[in-house]
RNA sequence: GGUACCUUGGAUGAGUGGCUUAGUCAGCGGUCUGCAAAACCGUGUACGGCGGUUCGAAUCCGCCAGGUACCU
């Protein structure tokens, strides 16, 4: 049986490094799991893989769109699952590494078929809220899905207008999509954890953003000025800058807000791993123990 | 030396006698099925020190300490 491993960890924590000496060990492509490398131009505040390192391994799903396109965790399993068909005869074991918790949750346990939601529908959902506010959506939810309303979580915008975009544009009830069923794949997923001490990786996140300013984080951002608005430029190390170049913040305290966020995003992502048993994790230095690892869970499965 | 003002939880900042003692940010914990590096939720009885007034003080009075401004 073919092996999908997955490399997951916080920000910061090494995952480039160590996903390519296991791509290297395997002889096997990268999928990136990464919601915003995938972004053209945006190679440094992302801590994209360098030139030399996408050079090492072929690598899918870094800088492939434009800050502007759509994207999504649903487009993303399916891409990958169309990719992975086409690369197991070639390489029985591959590699996905990221950490967008999403993303990588969709590809291992699947999402459920839910309609793309049309430009039309969603900026007279977005212009309802803006204009009726959230309770009042909230409150038409209640009545078109009660079902949903029921466990939604009614005070987020975000997913109250999802629903309520679902429930317009199909005529359906929104729970009548959310099946929440976890998908069998025709592969072993084999999930490998990064992690550090909490204080060695907030000294990696820190040392890592001053990187960023000195290679020219500054410019980068400039040159996105006019998409500032859409959610991809909506990213840690982006954000900030857009205050400091308006005006709003000066530039330390920008950049230690920068650190500041990436160390939250980073939390935020060790929470959502905790909760996953299937995770085997390792320092990102032990490579000899993580393939072994690897190595003995693909015996396993054979 | 004199006068005035200030001193609240890690930060900021409301609150001038009693409705559980604000809010924001950080910290910590958590949620997660279409923009997810997003969005959202939970969590802190702190009032410079000492004494006094009062049934009751962060809130009023006195002294002390620290700070700010102005005056000599």
């Amino acid at each position: 049986m073919n092996n999908l491993v997955v490399l997951i960890g916080p920000t910061a924590v090494g995952k480039t490094e160590t996903g390519l000496a296991i791509a290297a060990y395997y002889g096997c492509p990268i999928i990136s799991a990464d919601s915003r490398q995938m972004y053209s131009g945006m190679e440094i505040g992302t801590a994209m893989p360098t030139k030399e390192e996408l050079a090492r391994q072929k690598h899918y799903f870094v800088g492939h769109l434009s800050p502007g396109d759509y994207y999504s965790a649903a487009l993303y399993e399916e891409e990958v699952l169309a990719l992975l068909e086409k690369e197991f005869p070639h390489h029985p074991t591959m590699l996905m590494s990221g950490g967008s918790m999403m993303y990588i949750d969709a590809v291992c346990n699947g999402i459920d078929d839910i309609p793309t939601v049309d430009e039309v529908t969603r900026a007279m959902i977005l212009e309802k809220f803006e204009r009726e506010g959230l309770e009042r959506l909230a409150e038409e939810l209640r009545i078109l899905d009660p079902e949903y309303y029921s466990e939604a979580d009614i005070k987020n915008p975000k997913r109250v207008m999802h629903a309520l975009e679902i429930c317009y544009m199909t005529g359906k009830r929104y729970s009548s999509f959310r099946k929440r069923e976890k998908k069998d794949r025709p592969f072993n997923i084999i999930k490998v954890g990064l992690r550090r001490e909490r204080e060695e990786l907030y000294e990696r996140i820190n040392r890592r953003v001053d990187m960023m300013i000195e290679n020219g984080l500054i410019d980068e951002v400039k040159r996105f000025t006019h998409l500032k608005h859409h959610n991809s430029l909506n990213t840690v190390g982006y954000k900030e800058i857009f205050k400091y170049l308006d005006g709003e913040w000066d530039l330390p305290f920008a950049i230690e807000k920068i650190k500041q966020n990436t160390r939250i995003y980073s939390r935020k992502q060790v929470t959502w791993y905790r909760k996953d048993e299937e995770i085997a994790w390792f320092h990102p230095n032990d490579i000899k123990g993580i393939i072994e690892h690897i190595d003995s869970e693909i015996a396993r499965h054979k």
